[in-house]
DNA sequence: CAACCAGTTCGAAACGTTTCTATGCCAATC
DNA sequence: GATTGGCATAGAAACGTTTCGAACTGGTTG
């Protein structure tokens, strides 16, 4: 490996010098700067990233937590990262699973968003007390090196209900997210508001996991339990999905006899038939915020909670009841 | 920031005693290992990385890059490549974008899995050159430190083309993805070897992009030129997707009047309507094998070429001739 | 009693950078 | 001709680890 020591020697310079000329320092003549340029490049020099990190504790990277890589979910949301931190000399990498949390606390990172409901309230914790930037997507965090940009999902789920409300349901499936999840928590709590508010309408909770499975599962109970006039709002689409599977194999019509409320408008909802009515918002925006707001928190400026907004998208799986 | 430095002191030990301590070095006597550990984790010392990497150059982190975060396509894979990776005590990244690559050749990564046209054989070469470990699952690369891990697209491209032969196609539409992507490249070879060993076969090539826009610009192709009694073969499912979007406008009926053989067996395939007849495979075990080639690789050892098998998905969407 | 040994611990060098401070040189000034 | 100032370069320390060889203990041996 060739190091600045090395076209030190071949340069007849010190390593500072050579240092400096990397580093494009004005202070060192343009001569000397471009020979040591042109035989860095000849010996085919690289950096050695883990002295430099060791010396100016920046690494130029950010880690983006997700508990999966699945669904193109993520893609959009990644690119709205990539729009802000590719211009800023930032490199993104996607880390998963355990184990991974250990490029965080050992410092290989200089920020992280933490989308990933895996990763522990304590650890984020004690990396906040270490003063590591982060911006959390899937929680609240009051630090004053985190900031937070959450989706509206009490309002998401509100304009879910009414919208039900308003074609006439007044009997609701609520299918949830796991318990624990901030995501399904704050849909839920916008519901049982609802309830509150609207003494005229029934809920049944069915908890689910935001999988395709607890989808089919929840089919199979609204079935056995009566469809008639009930809407099912399902805290996710994919759990929707699981349910569009499940009625494929009945004779049950979506949109007529049973009717199905989504979360999210992922990719795949605009291929089912009919088209899933769903709550919609724009993960290249959540993206591309998350990004502005680590940044910040980076460059050591503080950074206020945000809020990402929601809309309906209008499908034909949620009908009217009838009488 | 807690350092060995900083434990020595309050253990009243020199930092060479910390460091052996900290490593579970068994020279070091229980009674002092158990007194540096315990201030330690009371001083919640996290070893800095940077600092290790210098002295062990190893990073326990390998990379996997990709063109895209797009689709559920990678999530398989990478789950395969999690199994492997994550017993043996090694992080996993995803990269992607052309400013990721420094972590490669910064030396940030001990390994990489390589699935991304985007990344040029150059820096590939330069890096065989370096003794990086790098196993290509799109292309082919023959260096001691470098092992590939190959879909066998002959024998799918084979298998479409026979299973279509078989049900008594003659005239076949091929839409390619990209030139020059080794995919699409092997691909196109086995189409055309098919056709020279089929005098009766005619072939149009359309070439794509493996985009859903390359399938509806095909599908507007093929409808102009006449599709009785031919068959679409696309090289990627996507295009297939996007060639159900643009006849969904169409009065024509897939598996009956135009007929659609995919690749990929992706996703979102199961939910189209008519099921898509694909060439599958598994993600799971390319994603595996990748990453055991892998290992093998940084523990020295060189690996020799795989090949991941292919079969038949049997959908709707191919029917059969009429004549 | 000197020599040796095993079991612990320590000191110091090394990894490849960055960056602060010092030094050398030359021309311009008094 | 001594002093100054500016420019280009050199020297050296520092970042936080790992790890090699040395050194210090007591106890055992010849």
């Amino acid at each position: 490996m060739t190091t600045i020591k090395d076209i030190a020697q071949r340069a007849n310079v010190s390593i500072s010098t050579v240092s400096y000329a990397l580093n494009g320092n004005p202070l060192v003549s343009a001569e000397t700067s471009s020979r040591i340029l042109s035989i860095a490049k000849e010996m085919n020099y690289m950096p050695n990233a883990a002295a430099r990190f060791l010396k100016t504790r920046k690494t130029q990277i950010v880690g983006v937590f997700l508990a999966s890589f699945s669904g193109s979910f993520y893609d959009k949301l990644l690119r709205g990262m990539q729009e802000v931190f590719v211009p800023a000399k930032y490199s993104v990498i996607i880390c998963s699973g355990p184990q991974s949390q250990r490029l965080l606390t050992q410092r290989m990172l200089d920020g992280a968003a933490i989308l990933d409901r895996h990763f522990s309230d304590k650890s984020l914790n004690m990396l906040a007390a270490h003063k590591q930037p982060i911006v959390v997507l899937d929680r609240e965090s009051h630090h004053d090196t985190t900031a937070q940009v959450l989706l509206d999902n009490v309002g998401g789920a509100t304009q879910a209900m009414d919208y039900c409300y308003g074609r006439g349901f007044r009997r609701f499936y609520i299918v949830t997210g796991p318990t624990g999840t901030y995501d399904s928590d704050m849909r839920l709590a916008a519901v049982q508001a609802f309830l509150r508010a609207h003494p005229d309408v029934t809920g049944h909770i069915l908890p689910g996991a935001f999988d395709k499975a607890s989808g089919a599962r929840a089919a199979e109970h609204i079935i056995s339990h009566g469809v008639e006039n009930a809407v099912s709002f399902c805290f996710n689409d994919e759990m929707a999905v699981g349910m569009y599977n499940y009625l494929q194999q009945t004779t049950f019509e979506i949109g007529k006899d049973v009717h199905i409320m989504g979360f999210d408008n992922i990719e795949l909802s605009q291929y089912l038939s009919p088209r899933l009515t769903t709550i919609n918002y724009s993960l290249e925006d959540w993206g591309r915020r998350s990004a502005q707001a680590l940044l910040n928190l980076m460059q050591g400026n503080p950074c206020a909670p945000q809020v990402i907004h929601t809309s309906i998208f209008e499908g034909q799986s949620v009908g009217r009841t009838c009488e």
